[in-house]
DNA sequence: GGCCATCAACTTGTCAGACAACATGGCCGC
DNA sequence: GCGGCCATGTTGTCTGACAAGTTGATGGCC
């Protein structure tokens, strides 16, 4: 019999993965729901898994792999393996999960106005500088901008970006949308970041020059943004009205 | 050959793990680090590093496929495999890594007075009920405490633990250590949790009470803690001082 | 000389069978 | 009845092989 090969339909066939692999490790994760299995239970062994699956061994065990390394599944020398809790955590819309604010805005159930409240030209701070890995004489484009739900103010942004990313005057590009589309246009799609969190009141120059007086206490994220090539394009600060907004992540 | 076997000294070298894919698993993370291969670099093939670390092919693998799953590496069938950029992204402190407030606190170079404010057995509220799973009629301990740092308040901390985790009447237990170590001392070590965080005001109750009006702005965690099993053991809401925390994790 | 098809080499994906090491429970002797 | 021994089950590792995707070189054709 020749190793797999045999194109093997199961093109388009529901989820699965490209590889074997892939594949396997969906099965046993669908064996155990089939089987109602908890955490704790011992999941079937690999032999039976083979039986049940087909497939080799060192395939059935990679796929393993990914479960363990992914904390669904541990594993005892001579016993077998077995479902983990902390697979069952499960949270809704993780606080690591990386999306754009926009995106996000959906999540809230919130549709948003976009106010551009400024954009320049600007040399960066020594922070700003360390995080971007900016040379010596690069400067930045400062853009400053509100998010309202029905005229009411529920996050400020400031975002500093590369200014070499934008080969446009800064005057010709539409801020007022969302800046990931901005970016992805320039080649430069933003895909991860490295963030920080505290809570804090707003800036005193935002509240006053803004009116945001009202606004109460923030949930403030700094994040430091890149693409999948690890290149880091902006930093960006975005105060959420402590009010309206609230952020899931499970810890283990 | 025996295959492996002879008991390989190797024991207490340094980190390694206990079996040849986990020191496979950080021999090729040594290795990458050696040679100083970045983001979007092709790593040695499978059979270099063969040649550099032993083992058979299915072991180098299995290692491999837990650097895969855990996004530090990608593979392209027939090229080879790549760093990626998602696995340069350190963080510090991860706010998804569990630990303990009092674990937290050499973390930040705090050493805490830990105040206890009150004690008591209640009936939950349906939130608590809901997120503990707790049958009718269960009760639940309310613990109150304050945590100061040089005489000032850093952390108001209000937990909710099911009352039948712990054999003993309340007012017999310590609680102004490490709530972990007590409940770990009963057979309920917490070890995961899922977690929603937002930014808030202390709660008036808590101000008027205990003289909290400076507090400022505050980082608020809800937590529902489990042990290694996924048993719920206790709600908690911890609101650090904004002022003097921030919180690290990745986004991708 | 330039272009394209073919092919060899490299690399990852999968398969088969085997032995080693740890865990468990039953069997047997005492 | 009890304890040690051993068969069995399960995971850990090794060897060798073929399949399939990618890349670059080779060589023929125009």
């Amino acid at each position: 019999m020749p190793q797999r090969g045999e194109d093997e339909d199961m093109a388009g066939a529901g989820g699965g993965g490209q590889t074997t692999v892939m594949r396997f490790r969906d099965g046993i994760l669908n064996l155990v729901a089939e089987r109602g299995l908890k955490a704790g239970d011992k999941i079937p062994t690999e032999a039976e898994l083979k039986a049940h699956l087909g497939g080799s061994r060192p395939t059935i065990r990679e796929a393993l792999k990914l479960l363990e390394q992914a904390g669904i599944l541990s594993v005892e020398h001579g016993r077998g393996r077995f479902l983990t809790a902390a697979g069952t955590l499960h949270v809704a819309r993780s606080i690591t999960h990386f999306e754009s604010i926009t995106e996000m805005a959906g999540h809230f159930g919130y549709s948003y106005e976009n106010r551009v409240l400024g954009f320049s030209e600007e040399t960066p701070d020594k922070a700003v500088r360390a995080a971007l890995k900016l040379a010596p004489g690069e400067t930045i484009i400062r853009l400053e901008r509100l998010r309202l739900h029905e005229r009411k103010p529920l996050i400020y942004c400031l975002a500093m970006i590369r200014r070499s990313l934008i080969s446009d005057p800064i005057y010709e590009v539409d801020w007022s949308g969302s800046l990931n589309a901005v970016l992805e246009r320039y080649g430069h799609a933003p895909r991860m970041s490295t963030a920080e969190a505290r809570a804090e009141m707003l800036p005193e120059s935002a509240i006053s020059r803004h009116g945001l007086a009202d606004f109460g206490p923030a949930f403030l994220i700094d994040e430091t943004v890149f693409t999948r090539s690890g290149e880091p394009i902006m930093f960006a600060s975005d105060w959420y009205k402590g009010s309206h907004f609230a952020f899931n992540f499970a810890r283990k």
